[in-house]
RNA sequence: GGCCAGUUGGUGAAGUGGCUUAACACACUGCCCUUUCACGGCAGCAUUCACGGAUUCGAAUUCCGUACUGGUCACCA
């Protein structure tokens, strides 16, 4: 009996051999220096910012390159599968202008080193399983769970690593009669890896970000194919898509480096050219309770999830911006430097980024897209928002499609200048900074419109103000108005002449200004009052004095 | 516990032996501008790079030790 009896009972029907998919898989024609990345998520249903932050690494490499980008579907643990799943991760990678060159889902497929789905590739794994089996560096294992867990309890009794390696890998003992007569008997069993090296030898390894690092060799026997669907592991997967789709340049979490020696060993069992790595540090985030820094949690932290920047309204290039400028710090600088450039163009530098843990700071999101949102057209804040709206707030989505014209007029309040004003963080805040404009808003409920409020106005000067207010063209006309409105009444026409005398005057047309704004807008802060008060209207000015004076009582 | 990594201000960070009296950005504070808020401008905000020791004429930057933090140790990726 030898290692090919045992391959041939395990795999009957492989007949293909690597060589076969070396030669269906050839080398990508691409100009030297192209780099071939990938985004291999699994298929939950939902993207975690740190694999977002992965995946525009890996499509920035590649875009920067003239390489190629594909997406890898990790379906390989079907218990936690959800469907279309693909499809929405393609979907919010074009929400952020980031599109595969190579995917595969229900029945479409592009790309010619497909299937991009490794359920559909169990055929090429069991062909590089068997090969290993055939060499001795493969074997069935029929430990139970059960045993398993034995032996990682006694490890940890004894202060002895964990794992299944030396003298406690106890399958790899068996004879090839022993293992043939076991399969043949029905019981179950994982498909392990050989390894080969001796934990107490370290070798180098070279990491794109960390740079060069002491690990230990491998001697863990590894499980690489799964004893109920025959899947292989994360780790071998690796390995054989990673060789076969020619992937040059794998991004993944630091939580992969303590990982690297399997593969290493792994990708050296095939006499295979491992891929660089770019080991990526952890999105953290500082836990409420200890003050520590973690990794942000699905569970924990609404901001983990990329859909929780969609729900937020943020615009998708000031995510980029953040996330990017996590990449590399100096990202920000160089946009600024090159505003017609767009993130792809950016020269990634893996060396750069910094090698610990980084925070994603939503603060520093707010002035980012604050800062984006400035700079766009007011149709494109338009628009923007009423997409948004149609998903996430039916009836201001109604208001803005009744009255775009109004709409756009409002958002365009001090927009056109050389510093517009920075009111808006995200889509989603909109509503509320400009609610006041809107009569179905304003008039809704009192508490609510004045809540920011509590002094009294002096109603009856701002209504013989509304009696005399008119329209004018220019800003400078109204001003000069209001100033001879204030002098009438006693007010002096500038905050200097007041500062001089205080007890000349009951106040200074700014107070004016601020009393009309408060009773106008329901705010202690708003954009340029000629503009609200041009598009309320006298009208609509006597209403809103009405209103807050009802109010009152 | 073993292995690996990280530790620069309120925050994110630049920095790889002298050009650093530690960049930049955010936040914060003050002043100025202004009809208010915002925007903008100016100024302030680490005598010091977790701690201890060593190498060196010279260290945030190299080495050793300590502490703390994180990751990992699944038939999950």
């Amino acid at each position: 009996m030898t290692n090919h009896d045992l391959a041939e009972l395990i795999f009957p029907n492989i007949t293909k051999t690597i060589a076969d998919y070396e030669e269906m898989y050839p080398k990508r024609d691409l100009a030297e220096g192209a780099k071939v990345t990938r985004y291999a998520p699994s298929p939950t249903g939902f993207m975690h910012i740190g694999n977002f932050l992965s995946a525009v690494i890996d499509y920035v490499l590649a875009k920067n390159s003239e390489g190629v980008f594909f997406l890898r579907n990790e379906d390989t643990d079907k218990a936690r599968e959800v469907e279309n799943a693909v499809e929405s991760i393609m979907k919010i990678l074009s929400d952020y202008d980031i599109y595969p060159d190579e995917y595969e889902y229900s029945n479409t497929i592009k790309g010619e080193y497909g299937p991009y789905i490794q359920s559909e590739r169990k055929e090429i794994y069991h062909t590089f399983i068997k090969h290993l089996i055939e060499i001795g560096r493969a074997y069935p294992c029929f430990c139970s769970k059960e045993t398993l867990e034995d032996i990682r309890k006694n490890q940890e009794l004894d202060k002895e690593r964990t794992g299944y390696y030396g003298d406690y890998a106890f399958c790899r003992q068996l004879t090839i009669e022993e293992q043939i007569q076991k399969i043949k008997a029905g019981i179950p069993y994982v498909i392990r890896f050989k390894s080969s090296g001796d934990f107490n030898k370290k070798f180098v390894f070279d990491d794109l970000v960390k740079g060069k690092i002491e690990l230990p060799e491998n001697d863990q026997d590894i499980p690489i194919m799964k004893s109920d669907n025959l899947l292989p592991t994360y780790h071998f997967a690796h390995l054989v898509d990673d060789y076969l789709m020619r992937t040059t340049h794998v991004v993944r979490g630091e939580e992969w480096l303590s990982s690297v020696p399997i593969h290493i060993d792994l990708f050296k069992a095939f006499g295979f050219k491992p891929p660089k790595y770019i080991h990526i540090p952890l999105i953290l985030k500082k836990d409420e309770e200890t003050g520590n820094a973690r990794k942000i949690s699905k569970r924990k932290d609404k901001e983990a999830s990329m859909k929780y920047y969609e729900e937020k309204g943020y615009p998708p290039l000031a995510v980029i911006e953040a996330i990017m400028t996590i990449a590399n710090s100096n990202y920000e600088e160089w946009h600024q430097n090159h505003l017609d450039l767009k993130f792809t163009d950016f020269p990634f530098s893996p060396k750069k980024m910094s090698s610990s843990g980084a925070y994603f700071d939503l603060e520093k999101l707010d002035n980012i897209s604050k800062n984006y949102i400035s700079t766009l057209k007011k149709e494109e804040v338009y628009d923007s928002v009423l997409s948004w709206a149609k998903k996430y707030d039916p009836s201001f989505h109604e208001l803005l499609l009744k009255e775009p014209l109004r709409s756009v007029y409002i958002f365009n309040i001090e927009r056109e200048q050389k510093k517009p004003r920075k009111d808006f963080v995200n889509w989603s805040s909109v509503k509320e900074q400009i609610a006041y404009l809107y009569d179905e808003y304003f008039f809704l409920d009192w508490e609510k419109t004045y809540q920011e409020l509590t002094e009294k106005e002096d109603v009856q000067l701002l209504k013989e103000y509304a009696k005399i207010y008119q329209e004018f063209e220019t800003e400078d006309e109204w001003f000069t108005q209001i100033k001879h409105f204030a002098e009438e009444n006693n007010y002096a026409p500038s905050p200097k002449m007041y500062k001089e005398d205080p007890t000349l005057y009951k106040g200074h047309v700014g107070m004016i200004c601020e009393s009309l704004r408060h009773v106008v807008t329901g705010r202690k802060e708003s954009p340029n009052l000629f503009q609200i008060l041009k598009i309320i209207g006298q009208k609509g000015l006597l209403q809103r004095i009405e209103f807050y004076e009802k109010g009152l009582k």
